[in-house]
DNA sequence: GTCTATATAATGATAGAC
DNA sequence: GTCTATCATTATATAGAC
Protein backbone atom coordinates (compact mmCIF):
# COMPACT_ATOMS: atom_id res chain seq x y z
CA UNK A 1 0.00 0.00 0.00
CA UNK A 2 1.45 3.38 -1.27
CA UNK A 3 1.16 6.47 0.90
CA UNK A 4 -0.51 8.01 -1.42
CA UNK A 5 -3.95 8.33 -0.39
CA UNK A 6 -4.38 11.32 -2.10
CA UNK A 7 -5.12 10.15 -5.28
CA UNK A 8 -7.78 7.40 -3.84
CA UNK A 9 -10.78 8.19 -5.81
CA UNK A 10 -12.53 5.97 -3.72
CA UNK A 11 -11.87 8.61 -1.17
CA UNK A 12 -14.47 12.05 -0.78
CA UNK A 13 -13.35 14.96 -2.25
CA UNK A 14 -12.37 16.18 1.28
CA UNK A 15 -10.68 13.49 2.83
CA UNK A 16 -8.46 13.70 -0.43
CA UNK A 17 -7.65 17.23 0.10
CA UNK A 18 -6.75 16.40 4.31
CA UNK A 19 -4.24 13.66 3.07
CA UNK A 20 -2.73 15.77 -0.25
CA UNK A 21 -2.38 18.49 2.43
CA UNK A 22 -0.44 15.92 4.50
CA UNK A 23 1.77 14.79 2.17
CA UNK A 24 2.34 18.97 0.64
CA UNK A 25 3.14 19.68 4.17
CA UNK A 26 5.12 16.75 5.04
CA UNK A 27 7.30 17.20 1.98
CA UNK A 28 7.46 20.88 1.32
CA UNK A 29 6.62 22.61 4.36
CA UNK A 30 3.75 23.99 5.86
CA UNK A 31 3.96 27.21 3.55
CA UNK A 32 2.81 24.38 0.69
CA UNK A 33 0.64 26.56 -1.68
CA UNK A 34 -3.09 25.89 -1.14
CA UNK A 35 -2.78 25.34 -5.37
CA UNK A 36 -0.54 22.32 -4.82
CA UNK A 37 -2.43 20.89 -2.30
CA UNK A 38 -5.52 20.97 -4.64
CA UNK A 39 -4.00 19.75 -7.31
CA UNK A 40 -2.25 16.48 -5.65
CA UNK A 41 -5.79 15.52 -4.43
CA UNK A 42 -7.05 16.49 -8.01
CA UNK A 43 -9.41 18.95 -7.53
CA UNK A 44 -9.88 22.69 -7.42
CA UNK A 45 -8.16 25.40 -4.88
CA UNK A 46 -11.69 26.41 -4.30
CA UNK A 47 -12.74 23.17 -2.35
CA UNK A 48 -10.50 24.15 -0.06
CA UNK A 49 -12.17 27.33 1.30
CA UNK A 50 -15.59 25.36 0.53
CA UNK A 51 -14.70 22.06 3.09
CA UNK A 52 -12.44 24.14 5.58
CA UNK A 53 -12.96 27.24 5.56
CA UNK A 54 -9.38 28.60 5.29
CA UNK A 55 -6.21 27.04 4.88
CA UNK A 56 -5.60 27.51 8.93
CA UNK A 57 -8.39 25.70 9.67
CA UNK A 58 -7.09 22.20 7.20
CA UNK A 59 -3.92 22.39 8.46
CA UNK A 60 -5.51 22.13 12.32
CA UNK A 61 -7.35 18.99 10.96
CA UNK A 62 -4.17 17.45 9.61
CA UNK A 63 -2.63 18.18 12.67
CA UNK A 64 -5.68 15.93 14.03
CA UNK A 65 -5.47 13.58 11.89
CA UNK A 66 -2.00 12.95 11.95
CA UNK A 67 -2.17 12.80 15.61
CA UNK A 68 -5.11 10.24 15.34
CA UNK A 69 -3.07 8.13 13.27
CA UNK A 70 -0.34 8.02 15.69
CA UNK A 71 -2.63 7.10 18.79
CA UNK A 72 -3.74 4.25 16.77
CA UNK A 73 -0.23 2.74 15.42
CA UNK A 74 1.07 3.48 19.23
CA UNK A 75 -2.12 1.32 20.57
CA UNK A 76 -1.56 -1.43 18.43
CA UNK A 77 2.02 -1.80 18.68
CA UNK A 78 1.63 -1.47 22.73
CA UNK A 79 4.62 -3.57 23.81
CA UNK A 80 6.73 -1.69 21.39
CA UNK A 81 9.31 1.13 22.83
CA UNK A 82 9.41 4.91 21.69
CA UNK A 83 12.33 4.57 19.76
CA UNK A 84 11.13 1.13 17.48
CA UNK A 85 7.95 3.28 16.87
CA UNK A 86 9.81 5.64 15.79
CA UNK A 87 11.29 2.80 13.20
CA UNK A 88 8.32 1.17 11.95
CA UNK A 89 7.22 4.81 11.14
CA UNK A 90 10.49 5.22 9.56
CA UNK A 91 10.26 1.97 7.27
CA UNK A 92 6.18 1.76 6.82
CA UNK A 93 5.26 3.11 3.73
CA UNK A 94 0.70 2.51 5.08
CA UNK A 95 1.71 5.12 7.64
CA UNK A 96 2.23 7.66 4.64
CA UNK A 97 4.70 11.18 5.22
CA UNK A 98 3.47 10.89 9.19
CA UNK A 99 6.60 10.90 10.34
CA UNK A 100 7.89 13.64 8.33
CA UNK A 101 4.82 15.39 9.03
CA UNK A 102 5.35 15.35 12.81
CA UNK A 103 9.12 15.97 12.04
CA UNK A 104 8.15 19.68 10.25
CA UNK A 105 5.24 20.32 12.91
CA UNK A 106 8.22 20.39 15.68
CA UNK A 107 10.70 21.82 13.85
CA UNK A 108 8.49 25.14 12.71
CA UNK A 109 7.03 25.19 16.30
CA UNK A 110 3.49 26.06 16.90
CA UNK A 111 0.74 24.81 18.69
CA UNK A 112 0.62 21.19 16.66
CA UNK A 113 4.13 20.45 17.05
CA UNK A 114 4.29 21.23 21.10
CA UNK A 115 0.82 18.53 20.92
CA UNK A 116 3.34 15.84 19.21
CA UNK A 117 6.23 16.47 20.79
CA UNK A 118 4.59 16.69 24.60
CA UNK A 119 3.27 13.70 23.13
CA UNK A 120 5.86 11.65 22.82
CA UNK A 121 7.65 12.91 25.74
CA UNK A 122 4.84 11.46 27.79
CA UNK A 123 4.80 8.69 25.84
CA UNK A 124 8.78 7.59 26.82
CA UNK A 125 8.44 9.05 29.96
CA UNK A 126 5.91 5.77 30.62
CA UNK A 127 8.63 3.30 29.07
CA UNK A 128 11.46 4.92 30.73
CA UNK A 129 9.80 4.20 34.39
CA UNK A 130 9.05 0.74 32.66
CA UNK A 131 12.70 -0.32 31.77
CA UNK A 132 14.00 1.35 34.94
CA UNK A 133 11.87 -1.03 37.09
CA UNK A 134 12.74 -4.04 34.65
CA UNK A 135 16.14 -3.30 35.30
CA UNK A 136 17.37 -2.38 31.77
CA UNK A 137 17.80 1.68 32.39
CA UNK A 138 19.77 2.90 34.70
CA UNK A 139 17.84 5.23 37.37
CA UNK A 140 18.31 8.57 36.96
CA UNK A 141 18.62 11.59 39.11
CA UNK A 142 16.08 13.75 37.19
CA UNK A 143 13.80 11.10 35.34
CA UNK A 144 11.49 13.56 33.99
CA UNK A 145 13.95 15.80 32.87
CA UNK A 146 16.25 12.81 31.15
CA UNK A 147 13.43 11.80 29.63
CA UNK A 148 12.67 15.37 28.28
CA UNK A 149 16.42 15.68 27.11
CA UNK A 150 16.69 12.27 25.14
CA UNK A 151 13.39 12.71 23.18
CA UNK A 152 14.31 16.44 22.28
CA UNK A 153 17.61 15.15 21.51
CA UNK A 154 16.84 12.25 19.15
CA UNK A 155 13.78 14.24 17.28
CA UNK A 156 15.79 16.88 16.71
CA UNK A 157 18.84 14.83 15.46
CA UNK A 158 16.69 13.28 12.99
CA UNK A 159 15.42 16.81 12.02
CA UNK A 160 19.13 18.14 11.60
CA UNK A 161 19.79 14.88 9.61
CA UNK A 162 16.51 15.53 7.76
CA UNK A 163 17.73 18.91 6.90
CA UNK A 164 20.76 17.62 5.34
CA UNK A 165 18.11 16.04 2.79
CA UNK A 166 16.60 18.28 0.84
CA UNK A 167 15.89 16.18 -2.05
CA UNK A 168 13.16 14.13 -0.25
CA UNK A 169 10.05 13.39 -1.86
CA UNK A 170 6.90 11.28 -1.64
CA UNK A 171 8.73 8.45 -3.29
CA UNK A 172 11.72 8.04 -1.58
CA UNK A 173 11.24 9.73 1.97
CA UNK A 174 10.92 5.83 3.76
CA UNK A 175 13.93 4.95 2.60
CA UNK A 176 15.72 8.17 3.18
CA UNK A 177 14.22 8.23 6.93
CA UNK A 178 15.27 4.65 7.27
CA UNK A 179 19.00 5.74 6.47
CA UNK A 180 18.43 8.35 8.93
CA UNK A 181 17.54 6.05 11.70
CA UNK A 182 20.54 3.56 10.76
CA UNK A 183 23.16 5.69 10.88
CA UNK A 184 22.28 7.19 14.27
CA UNK A 185 21.67 3.82 15.79
CA UNK A 186 25.63 2.63 16.34
CA UNK A 187 26.28 5.32 18.24
CA UNK A 188 23.46 5.77 20.18
CA UNK A 189 23.73 2.72 21.67
CA UNK A 190 27.13 3.18 21.91
CA UNK A 191 26.66 6.14 24.03
CA UNK A 192 23.79 4.16 26.02
CA UNK A 193 25.72 1.51 26.76
CA UNK A 194 28.84 2.79 27.71
CA UNK A 195 28.57 6.86 28.07
CA UNK A 196 31.34 9.30 26.65
CA UNK A 197 33.43 9.83 29.77
CA UNK A 198 35.44 7.62 31.23
CA UNK A 199 34.59 8.43 34.80
CA UNK A 200 31.48 10.09 36.74
CA UNK A 201 33.77 12.81 38.10
CA UNK A 202 32.20 15.77 36.21
CA UNK A 203 28.71 14.83 36.16
CA UNK A 204 29.45 14.59 40.28
CA UNK A 205 31.32 18.04 40.12
CA UNK A 206 28.45 19.48 38.70
CA UNK A 207 26.36 17.56 40.95
CA UNK A 208 27.42 19.06 43.81
CA UNK A 209 28.03 22.39 42.19
CA UNK A 210 24.42 22.92 41.45
CA UNK A 211 22.70 21.37 44.42
CA UNK A 212 25.17 21.30 46.93
CA UNK A 213 24.69 17.71 48.19
CA UNK A 214 26.78 14.78 46.88
CA UNK A 215 25.64 12.32 44.12
CA UNK A 216 23.54 9.50 45.42
CA UNK B 1 27.73 46.07 24.61
CA UNK B 2 24.56 44.91 23.02
CA UNK B 3 23.50 43.05 19.95
CA UNK B 4 21.92 45.54 18.45
CA UNK B 5 24.67 46.67 16.21
CA UNK B 6 22.17 47.52 13.25
CA UNK B 7 21.38 50.72 15.18
CA UNK B 8 24.89 51.77 15.40
CA UNK B 9 24.89 54.80 13.20
CA UNK B 10 28.85 55.24 13.60
CA UNK B 11 28.30 52.39 11.39
CA UNK B 12 27.85 52.28 7.01
CA UNK B 13 24.38 51.96 6.24
CA UNK B 14 25.74 48.40 4.43
CA UNK B 15 27.39 47.08 7.87
CA UNK B 16 23.93 48.43 9.44
CA UNK B 17 21.74 46.83 6.38
CA UNK B 18 24.23 43.13 6.98
CA UNK B 19 23.96 43.30 10.67
CA UNK B 20 20.00 44.17 10.98
CA UNK B 21 19.58 40.97 8.30
CA UNK B 22 21.44 38.51 10.51
CA UNK B 23 19.34 39.83 13.42
CA UNK B 24 15.93 39.04 11.40
CA UNK B 25 17.02 36.45 10.47
CA UNK B 26 18.09 34.61 13.59
CA UNK B 27 14.33 36.05 15.06
CA UNK B 28 11.77 35.53 12.40
CA UNK B 29 13.61 32.81 10.18
CA UNK B 30 14.95 33.47 6.41
CA UNK B 31 11.48 34.89 5.09
CA UNK B 32 11.93 38.18 7.29
CA UNK B 33 10.76 40.23 4.31
CA UNK B 34 13.32 43.29 3.39
CA UNK B 35 11.29 45.81 4.02
CA UNK B 36 11.58 44.55 7.73
CA UNK B 37 15.40 44.59 7.57
CA UNK B 38 16.04 47.87 6.70
CA UNK B 39 13.31 49.19 8.95
CA UNK B 40 15.82 47.81 11.36
CA UNK B 41 18.57 48.96 10.07
CA UNK B 42 17.07 52.97 9.60
CA UNK B 43 17.19 52.67 6.26
CA UNK B 44 14.66 52.58 3.13
CA UNK B 45 13.97 49.03 1.29
CA UNK B 46 15.54 50.16 -1.68
CA UNK B 47 18.87 50.58 -0.28
CA UNK B 48 19.25 46.39 -0.30
CA UNK B 49 18.85 46.13 -4.08
CA UNK B 50 21.68 49.18 -4.42
CA UNK B 51 24.23 47.71 -1.65
CA UNK B 52 23.63 43.77 -2.57
CA UNK B 53 21.64 43.62 -5.30
CA UNK B 54 19.42 40.80 -3.91
CA UNK B 55 18.08 39.75 -0.88
CA UNK B 56 19.83 36.42 -1.73
CA UNK B 57 22.87 37.94 -1.89
CA UNK B 58 22.42 39.92 1.39
CA UNK B 59 21.72 36.58 2.83
CA UNK B 60 25.09 34.71 1.24
CA UNK B 61 26.94 38.09 2.67
CA UNK B 62 25.16 37.12 6.17
CA UNK B 63 26.27 33.72 6.13
CA UNK B 64 29.59 34.26 5.76
CA UNK B 65 30.08 36.93 8.51
CA UNK B 66 28.18 34.53 10.57
CA UNK B 67 30.76 32.30 9.78
CA UNK B 68 33.39 34.32 10.09
CA UNK B 69 32.78 35.80 13.59
CA UNK B 70 32.66 32.28 14.51
CA UNK B 71 35.99 31.53 13.50
CA UNK B 72 36.94 34.60 15.07
CA UNK B 73 35.54 33.81 18.31
CA UNK B 74 37.16 30.08 18.14
CA UNK B 75 40.83 30.90 17.68
CA UNK B 76 40.79 33.29 20.44
CA UNK B 77 39.20 30.23 22.69
CA UNK B 78 41.20 27.67 21.48
CA UNK B 79 41.38 26.04 24.68
CA UNK B 80 37.76 25.68 24.46
CA UNK B 81 36.12 22.70 24.24
CA UNK B 82 32.76 22.74 21.47
CA UNK B 83 30.69 22.71 24.02
CA UNK B 84 31.91 25.48 25.88
CA UNK B 85 31.75 27.17 23.02
CA UNK B 86 28.63 26.96 22.79
CA UNK B 87 27.86 28.11 25.96
CA UNK B 88 29.92 31.15 25.48
CA UNK B 89 27.90 32.08 22.25
CA UNK B 90 24.65 31.30 24.31
CA UNK B 91 25.30 33.91 27.08
CA UNK B 92 27.19 36.66 25.60
CA UNK B 93 25.55 39.33 24.39
CA UNK B 94 28.13 41.04 22.32
CA UNK B 95 28.09 38.40 19.55
CA UNK B 96 24.43 39.50 19.38
CA UNK B 97 22.09 36.55 17.61
CA UNK B 98 25.07 34.22 16.28
CA UNK B 99 23.64 31.30 17.50
CA UNK B 100 20.54 31.69 16.74
CA UNK B 101 21.20 32.45 13.27
CA UNK B 102 23.26 28.93 13.11
CA UNK B 103 20.57 27.56 14.38
CA UNK B 104 17.72 28.81 12.06
CA UNK B 105 20.66 27.86 8.99
CA UNK B 106 20.74 23.91 10.11
CA UNK B 107 16.68 24.08 10.80
CA UNK B 108 16.47 25.30 7.00
CA UNK B 109 18.72 23.28 5.14
CA UNK B 110 20.31 24.65 2.44
CA UNK B 111 23.87 25.32 1.48
CA UNK B 112 24.21 28.01 4.50
CA UNK B 113 23.33 25.68 7.36
CA UNK B 114 25.35 22.42 5.91
CA UNK B 115 28.17 24.85 5.94
CA UNK B 116 27.89 25.47 9.67
CA UNK B 117 27.00 21.84 10.61
CA UNK B 118 29.86 20.70 9.32
CA UNK B 119 32.07 23.23 10.75
CA UNK B 120 31.13 22.42 14.31
CA UNK B 121 31.61 18.57 12.81
CA UNK B 122 34.96 19.52 11.87
CA UNK B 123 35.82 21.17 15.06
CA UNK B 124 34.64 18.42 17.64
CA UNK B 125 36.39 15.60 16.02
CA UNK B 126 39.37 17.39 17.23
CA UNK B 127 38.17 18.35 20.16
CA UNK B 128 36.92 14.78 20.42
CA UNK B 129 40.01 12.71 19.72
CA UNK B 130 42.04 15.25 21.83
CA UNK B 131 39.53 14.20 25.21
CA UNK B 132 40.13 10.63 23.96
CA UNK B 133 43.86 10.78 24.05
CA UNK B 134 43.56 12.28 27.43
CA UNK B 135 41.87 9.72 28.75
CA UNK B 136 38.82 11.95 29.12
CA UNK B 137 36.51 10.22 27.12
CA UNK B 138 35.94 6.28 26.19
CA UNK B 139 37.66 5.28 22.46
CA UNK B 140 34.63 4.49 20.41
CA UNK B 141 33.87 1.88 17.98
CA UNK B 142 33.61 4.44 14.92
CA UNK B 143 35.07 8.01 16.16
CA UNK B 144 33.64 10.26 13.04
CA UNK B 145 30.24 8.56 13.46
CA UNK B 146 30.17 9.37 17.15
CA UNK B 147 31.12 12.43 16.68
CA UNK B 148 28.41 13.48 13.79
CA UNK B 149 25.79 11.62 15.79
CA UNK B 150 26.65 14.10 19.46
CA UNK B 151 26.63 17.48 17.64
CA UNK B 152 23.71 16.66 15.50
CA UNK B 153 21.78 15.90 18.60
CA UNK B 154 23.28 18.53 20.34
CA UNK B 155 22.27 20.64 18.23
CA UNK B 156 18.88 18.98 17.35
CA UNK B 157 17.87 19.42 20.93
CA UNK B 158 18.67 23.44 20.58
CA UNK B 159 16.51 23.99 17.76
CA UNK B 160 13.42 21.55 19.13
CA UNK B 161 14.02 23.72 22.12
CA UNK B 162 13.91 26.65 20.42
CA UNK B 163 10.71 26.06 18.78
CA UNK B 164 9.23 25.78 21.97
CA UNK B 165 9.97 29.72 22.80
CA UNK B 166 8.29 31.20 19.33
CA UNK B 167 8.55 34.91 21.67
CA UNK B 168 11.93 34.69 21.60
CA UNK B 169 13.25 38.16 20.49
CA UNK B 170 16.42 40.00 20.35
CA UNK B 171 15.91 41.22 23.70
CA UNK B 172 15.56 38.04 25.37
CA UNK B 173 17.21 35.28 23.15
CA UNK B 174 20.43 34.88 25.21
CA UNK B 175 18.38 34.49 28.13
CA UNK B 176 16.32 31.80 26.74
CA UNK B 177 19.28 30.37 25.02
CA UNK B 178 20.86 29.76 28.29
CA UNK B 179 17.80 28.16 30.18
CA UNK B 180 17.78 26.12 27.22
CA UNK B 181 21.46 25.12 27.49
CA UNK B 182 20.99 24.89 31.66
CA UNK B 183 17.96 22.42 31.70
CA UNK B 184 19.71 19.80 28.88
CA UNK B 185 23.35 20.13 31.43
CA UNK B 186 22.10 18.23 33.85
CA UNK B 187 20.87 14.78 32.30
CA UNK B 188 23.53 15.29 29.16
CA UNK B 189 26.22 14.80 31.94
CA UNK B 190 24.27 12.22 33.11
CA UNK B 191 23.77 10.38 30.02
CA UNK B 192 27.67 10.60 29.79
CA UNK B 193 29.16 9.84 32.41
CA UNK B 194 26.76 6.83 33.15
CA UNK B 195 24.98 5.81 29.89
CA UNK B 196 21.45 4.52 30.04
CA UNK B 197 21.35 1.24 29.98
CA UNK B 198 22.59 -1.02 33.12
CA UNK B 199 24.52 -3.13 30.85
CA UNK B 200 25.75 -3.31 27.29
CA UNK B 201 23.94 -6.43 25.86
CA UNK B 202 21.86 -4.25 23.35
CA UNK B 203 25.20 -2.40 22.06
CA UNK B 204 27.44 -5.89 21.89
CA UNK B 205 24.25 -8.26 19.82
CA UNK B 206 24.06 -4.94 17.88
CA UNK B 207 27.01 -4.63 16.74
CA UNK B 208 27.58 -8.67 16.14
CA UNK B 209 24.42 -8.91 14.05
CA UNK B 210 25.61 -5.64 11.68
CA UNK B 211 29.41 -6.40 11.77
CA UNK B 212 29.45 -10.40 12.36
CA UNK B 213 32.46 -9.93 14.57
CA UNK B 214 31.90 -9.19 18.32
CA UNK B 215 32.50 -6.20 20.18
CA UNK B 216 36.43 -4.23 20.84
C1' DG C 1 -20.23 19.85 -4.53
C1' DT C 2 -17.35 21.59 -7.73
C1' DC C 3 -15.56 24.89 -10.81
C1' DT C 4 -13.80 29.53 -12.79
C1' DA C 5 -12.83 34.17 -12.12
C1' DT C 6 -11.59 37.91 -9.25
C1' DA C 7 -10.32 40.75 -5.06
C1' DT C 8 -6.89 41.76 -1.81
C1' DA C 9 -2.58 41.69 0.44
C1' DA C 10 2.30 40.91 0.74
C1' DT C 11 6.73 40.37 -1.28
C1' DG C 12 11.03 40.94 -4.11
C1' DA C 13 12.61 43.52 -7.87
C1' DT C 14 13.07 47.71 -10.39
C1' DA C 15 13.30 52.69 -12.18
C1' DG C 16 14.21 57.18 -11.60
C1' DA C 17 14.49 61.66 -8.65
C1' DC C 18 17.55 64.00 -5.45
C1' DG D 1 24.16 56.89 -1.53
C1' DT D 2 19.68 57.25 -0.41
C1' DC D 3 14.85 57.72 -1.11
C1' DT D 4 10.01 57.24 -3.10
C1' DA D 5 7.05 55.17 -6.24
C1' DT D 6 5.78 51.39 -8.95
C1' DC D 7 5.78 46.75 -11.22
C1' DA D 8 5.34 41.80 -11.35
C1' DT D 9 4.55 37.82 -8.92
C1' DT D 10 2.39 34.94 -5.79
C1' DA D 11 -0.56 33.75 -2.08
C1' DT D 12 -4.99 33.43 0.29
C1' DA D 13 -9.61 34.61 0.48
C1' DT D 14 -13.94 35.36 -1.83
C1' DA D 15 -18.05 35.49 -5.08
C1' DG D 16 -20.87 33.56 -8.14
C1' DA D 17 -21.95 30.19 -12.15
C1' DC D 18 -23.00 25.32 -13.06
Amino acid sequence: MSGLSSQNLELTARVRLRNAAIECFAIDGFDAPVRAIAARAGVSAGLVRHHFGSKEVLREECDAAVLGTLRDVKSSAVAMSSGQLLELLAQADQYGALLLYILRSVRDGGSGGRAFLEHMITDAQEYTRKGVDTGLLRPSYDPEARVRYLVMEAVGGMIVALSLHPDITVENFSTVMSGIMAEATLPRLELYSHGLFTDSTVFDQYLLAATGSPPG
